[in-house]
DNA sequence: AAATTTTTGTAAAAAAGTGTAAAAAATTGC
DNA sequence: GCAATTTTTTACACTTTTTTACAAAAATTT
């Protein structure tokens, strides 16, 4: 099992891409060359990127949740599988080419950020990032309220 | 399981590195290589660290807890998982490298403390943990009202 | 089919990170 | 207490990564 762990801060060059940081490329191993789907985040204005085997894990789970025949269901089936990419880092600097349509959704333009949250990796504008860092009264709140 | 006990003083290097105190080398075996997650302490100012392991089995269980379909475990997560870094210590000096902002949240510059607190261990600059030091009549005091 | 745009690939410069060596300081053993 | 060892500090060399710039290939449009 992967965990990606730290904050890495990326370029976008002028075609769009943008190199995945190299200590996170040291820790996938075979994954790497499988790619990873990236997709826009469900409550927060970044995207998420998991490798091609733990999203294939994660989107099973949910669909074994899903019932075909259920409108709603078909319908939320649509949405969660709409605005995904696969990308694969390519082979002498590890850049990813990531459509300007995802990119422009969550505001990326020149700086970006990669933040690895274990199962996953979050990549924010720089801008935004600053700017969602919860003061540590809310975070406790938030723990108390999430875990407590 | 580790125990940390002692305090130890190690200076910052131009390239922001500092040696782990080979005290706690000595006492972590294997898990050494694995190296340590790094983040900012909740209440105080200073930084923390655990072994690879450790965190890995914390983070797990706090993980299993969540569900990512529910808009406040998604962000306590993004939370919890924010300003870490994992450090690996270097063969021949056990160095590791911290990145500046993480040393800068805390106003790490020049002189750092590592200090022992069993499970975990934490990074002071030197002159915050001079000032942070509870004198006895309040150490007393929060004893009593703590645990007694 | 030619020209333009888009995508993908290569190369070199800059920046960041990692490793080596030796001197200084601290610790340990005698 | 002094010598020997280990650890820490300092300084610098080297490697890797990232950035920038540009070239080749593929796809699209005119």
């Amino acid at each position: 099992m992967i965990n990606f762990i730290g904050e890495y801060k990326a370029k976008v060059d002028d075609k769009g891409r943008l190199v995945f940081p190299a200590a996170f490329k040291a820790i996938c191993g075979e994954s790497l060359a499988k790619g990873f789907v990236v997709k826009k985040t469900l409550f927060a204005n970044c995207l998420e990127m998991y490798t091609y085997e733990s999203w294939e894990k994660e989107s099973e789970a949910v669909r074994s949740r899903l019932n075909f025949f259920n409108r709603d269901d078909e319908r939320f089936w649509r949405a969660y599988t709409s605005s995904r990419t696969l990308v694969v880092p390519d082979e002498k600097l590890g850049r990813i080419s990531i459509p300007k349509e995802l990119l422009e959704s969550v505001g990326i333009e020149k700086e970006a950020v990669f933040c690895g949250r274990d199962f996953k990796i979050e990549i924010w504008a720089k801008d935004s990032l600053d700017a969602t860092n919860l003061s540590d009264d809310d975070y406790v709140a938030l723990a108390e309220k999430t875990l407590g």
